[in-house]
DNA sequence: ACGACTGTTGTGGT
DNA sequence: AACCACAACAGTCG
């Protein structure tokens, strides 16, 4: 499900709501989202008494900072956060519950189970798996251009996969890939190392500002996301390719054209977009 | 009714 | 190095 701006809104809603509270306890329903420490009761142990002072967010990933700890969590493709009071009624796949002292807890609900928690001592998070192949994500401000630009530009991948590739961008998943892509008017299966300066200049700029865009719509919901106060985005109705099969183009009315590459369903715009 | 597909990522084989 | 098939799961769509 989320993507970047989907993780940051779901930051920033889930900021207002738990920050400075306390663990009394944690619950665990599956326990295969727990990636370390190995033991789910430590993982337990070690969260008691726990407050969370802030949430940092890294590409995809939300990082909690806790006293002692951080908490790395990645929702892949259905995770969602919410807080509720004790004893309002659980949703169904809430799989992991943090129950705060104050009688309110955080509920970790993901209907594929593909979500992951690493729990780490403070100052460690960076050091290992799974941040530490992480590339730089393209809002933060010392984002090296030159190093991204170097990595696409040695690279005889088509320019989707390199743009899905974490370790050399962080934060574009499916859908902002291919919304970049179009609005940067460069084909998906354009090779790395064929492309300009000037072009991955262009990609880079795309990039920023469709996720800057979609983060001020609340991310996008093409059928289940919504962010940690319950509110589905309202990104989809910019959608300019993803999603947008035999439709007009909006730039050109040419037809919208769906494609497999790698696996992953790539939608473009042959007009605006040529090889 | 059933296979294909889905916003993600990791692994193992070639 | 990089692609593929497949895995982890559950739901939806044609």
């Amino acid at each position: 499900m989320p993507e970047l701006p989907e993780v940051e809104t779901i930051r920033q809603t889930l900021r207002q709501l738990v920050i400075g509270k306390e663990m009394e306890s944690v619950d665990i329903k599956w326990p295969k989202i727990i990636q370390k420490p190995d033991d789910m009761e430590e993982f337990k142990q070690l969260l008691v008494g726990q407050t969370i002072e802030e949430i940092r967010r890294k590409g995809k990933f939300l990082l909690f900072d806790l006293t002692d700890l951080v908490l790395v969590s990645h929702l892949r493709m259905e995770g969602k956060y919410g807080v509720f009071q004790k004893g309002e009624e659980i949703a169904e796949h809430t799989h992991i519950t943090f129950h705060f002292v104050d009688g309110t807890e955080l509920r970790y609900r993901d209907v594929r189970k593909f979500g992951t928690m690493h729990l780490f001592e403070k100052g460690a998070e960076l050091d290992e798996k799974p941040l530490i192949q992480l590339a730089m994500d393209p809002l933060e401000e010392h984002f090296s251009f030159t190093l991204f630009a170097q990595k696409i530009q040695k690279s005889e991948r088509v320019i989707k996969n390199i743009l899905l590739d974490q370790t050399v961008i962080a934060g574009l998943g499916n859908i902002y890939v291919d919304e970049t892509l179009f609005l940067a008017g460069i084909h998906p299966l354009r090779k790395g190392n064929s492309l300009t300066l000037s072009e991955i200049e262009t990609i880079y700029q795309s990039a920023v500002l469709t996720l800057q865009e979609a983060i001020k719509q609340g991310g996008t919901t093409i059928r289940s996301y919504v962010n940690s106060q319950g509110q589905i985005g309202m990104f989809q109705q910019q959608l300019h390719v993803y999603g947008q099969t035999d439709k007009a183009c909006r730039k050109c009315h040419d037809k919208i054209v769906k494609m497999k590459v790698n696996g992953r369903g790539t939608h473009f715009c042959p007009t605006c977009q040529q090889l």
